[in-house]
DNA sequence: TACCGTTTCAAACAGGCGTTTTAATTAGTA
DNA sequence: TACTAATTAAAACGCCTGTTTGAAACGGTA
């Protein structure tokens, strides 16, 4: 049956249960062709599964792409990129979590390519899976940028403290947003020109000349980290 | 017949012409709910039309879309935003263009407001119809964009040139491709005190510190920034 | 063995989609 | 008026979608 609420997969069954092959192929699936793009018919042949086995497992569709969300997220958050700037001073790791989430960005073509691509989808056009993954994912690590960009300017309110860290992902979200659309205005070569590295470099070092040079630079610990943005969700 | 190269509607028949009617229904549709989501069904009924007039207008619904593009920068080429800022001195003028191209992607709801809304879905995902509308709307405003930069600081290379430009761009446009997932990340309260002129202001001020603007804010140079501070170490 | 809950399978269902067809209607012209 | 071409209208076609069905196969237990 398909209860939703089932959290584990106890033993695999046959080389690899049909459930778990069934979330692999659709996560493949969903994040190559979209929500609408994908196809029940599709996942269910690339898993080698029964057409029904969908709905046998997940019971419909959104149910599916809702596990494949919460899966995908599982699999991502043992390895949270950002946590490499957590005890760096604020400018150093802000240097690093820009690096990390431009190289997400970029570099999709890595291992553990779907996970980013379902979670980059999310965050373009949330659906009913994304409030938990804005919960678990995407808020702590831009509590993380928030609390960097707060310790480099401890005097800014709010307002311009979200707008600082919105000009952050702004600029990395844009290579993946518009990235077909900057290409074709600048040419592939010099789009190309625009690496990782390079682009790394330019955004953190536009956003530290936007912050002004101030003195200040307390480290961050981990238990700061996971602290709530201050203005929660929902 | 739906000879697609006609270029003019030469005089409306009956109050609007059908094919004018559908051009209009289906900007609408096409701009809310994207190419796949929108109907042909609902596009013809929206505009009072029967259903086969669609096909027999324009051939097939791929043809439509693409001339619903034309149409709709043909109605936007006449007040181009972007002109403003010509003549302007570049500091100005770039703060007038950000200013234009932001109040796009907030304020759709103003008159004119399925052309813009079209226009950016194409920025974000290029189809067929996207080649001239980069050519004639896109790439105009752009150059104007890069030219602004080029003025404030001529001794940049194409390489940093562009990254700047899509500095701007990528935060304008970030509002647009992630404004949802911003609302839920920081709440909705707060997200709506980022309001037009204040945000407009912010991405100017970053654009020009990074630029190194010497007559408001204390910059720094690139080099003092990794200085060590003296007060935290990892 | 016989039983029973779980899982797989092939087939069909119901609905929406873009497209095509065929006939009716309209407008222009001689 | 009659003829012709352009346009509109209604209905159906073929395809693909998510979903459901009912029977077959499997696996553990008495």
């Amino acid at each position: 049956m398909h209860d939703s609420n089932r959290v584990i997969e106890p033993n695999a069954g046959p080389a690899e249960s049909t459930r778990a092959r069934l979330l692999e192929a659709a996560g493949e699936e969903f994040s190559s062709l979209g929500y609408e793009g994908a196809t029940i018919r599709s996942i269910a042949l690339r898993a080698g599964a029964n057409l029904a086995a969908v709905n046998y497992h997940f019971g419909d569709k959104e149910s599916l792409y809702e596990q494949v969300v919460i899966h995908a997220h599982r699999m991502l958050v043992p390895h949270e990129p950002h946590e490499e700037a957590v005890g760096m001073p604020p400018r150093e790791g802000l240097r690093v979590w820009i690096r990390s989430m431009l190289g997400q960005v970029l570099g999709m073509q890595a291992q553990r390519g779907w996970q980013h691509e379902l979670i980059l989808r999310e965050m373009m056009r949330p659906t009913r899976a994304s409030a938990a993954l804005v919960r678990e994912v995407i808020g702590p690590r831009f509590g993380c940028l928030r609390l960097m960009i707060l310790a480099i300017r401890p005097d800014l309110d709010d307002r311009s403290l979200n707008a600082f860290c919105f000009s952050v992902v702004g600029q990395c979200l844009f290579y993946r947003t518009a990235g077909a659309l900057a290409s074709h205005l600048v040419g592939e070569a010099a789009f190309h020109a625009l690496d990782l590295d390079f682009l790394a470099a330019h955004i953190c070092d536009l956003i530290l000349a936007g912050l002004g040079n101030r003195l200040a630079l307390p480290v961050l610990s981990l238990s700061q980290m996971d602290q709530p943005t201050g203005l929660g969700g929902a």
